[in-house]
DNA sequence: TTATTAATTTATAACGATTACAATATAATA
DNA sequence: TATTATATTGTAATCGTTATAAATTAATAA
């Protein structure tokens, strides 16, 4: 089985609003909405992928809630921040050390199990951070051959 | 040594112009001096600061021609964008397979040398471009304790 | 050289993602 | 229930960047 398609433990929305109380947040029915769509889905949208998506289920939902929340998810250290695009801000709620592919034909983002990395010259150097973006095609997407590689540079 | 002090060979503009030249471009002052900025300097700039450095000696330069010629030169593929902080674009004319991590509290990003990377689940994918970025702290700022780990996430 | 054409640069407007702000609504506490 | 704090909303503002059209410069042809 591919890693891409390992199923994991799907988290209720009690899971969730646990979660959110041990990190002192409370937990609003967006704020849980939104958690768990990223936890469970795991597609690293954009703020407006979460947007249209949750409005259908409640249409009060406002984009400006959506970006407060992120950036709230991203202080408490909750969620992290999938930068492989510029000007498109993705998000992703499993923390544990994994890279991210982004195909550039039909845009979505596959998540990486990195074996080693090993790096040097880093002595004195504090590390908070690591990130991992590559940046390809698919294997649907190669199939189809739904790219043209001389096109435009992300 | 450290990686991050080693000479590598300082670009003349005549260097500079022979390689606009193989890859199709036409070597005017403003791309001359754009790309030598880059690879001599090593700085992984901004736009914006490669406009405030360059007006100095040539006060016509557009801020435009600035972000013209920076994706006239990433469609060329002789400079790659550096994307370790959101919405601040940074630029790199070093090509050859290296890591960056950004200074939180100086801003400074450095180049990072990268000894084994190995991933797995990627049968069946083509790769384009591999990004290693890490964030925290260069010695300098971290002796100087020049940040507070608990400030806002970029 | 001059005329013609193509490429480059400029100033400015437009854009898209995100943030700031002030008002309103909701929830927690007294 | 009254009071206070927190969350959400709609909208305006911001920031980095891109688009556009005019002006400048360079290359080529006459």
């Amino acid at each position: 089985m591919d890693h891409q398609e390992k199923k994991q433990k799907r988290w209720s929305l009690e899971d969730v609003r646990q979660y959110l109380a041990e990190h002192g947040l409370r937990a609003s029915i967006y704020r849980l909405k939104i958690f768990e769509f990223l936890i469970n889905e795991r597609t690293h949208p954009t703020a407006e992928e979460i947007y249209n998506r949750l409005k259908k289920e409640m249409p009060a939902l406002s984009p400006a809630t959506v970006y407060n929340t992120l950036r709230l998810f991203l202080e408490k250290k909750i969620i992290q921040l999938v930068n492989v695009e510029k000007n498109e801000g993705r998000y992703d709620a499993t923390l544990s050390w994994h890279g991210h592919l982004k195909c550039l034909a039909c845009g979505r983002v596959f998540d990486l199990h990195i074996e080693t990395l090993k790096l040097s010259g880093l002595e004195g150097f504090e590390i908070f951070e690591k990130h991992l973006n590559l940046r390809g095609l698919c294997p649907e997407c190669l199939k189809a051959k739904k790219y043209d590689k001389e096109g435009k540079h992300g």
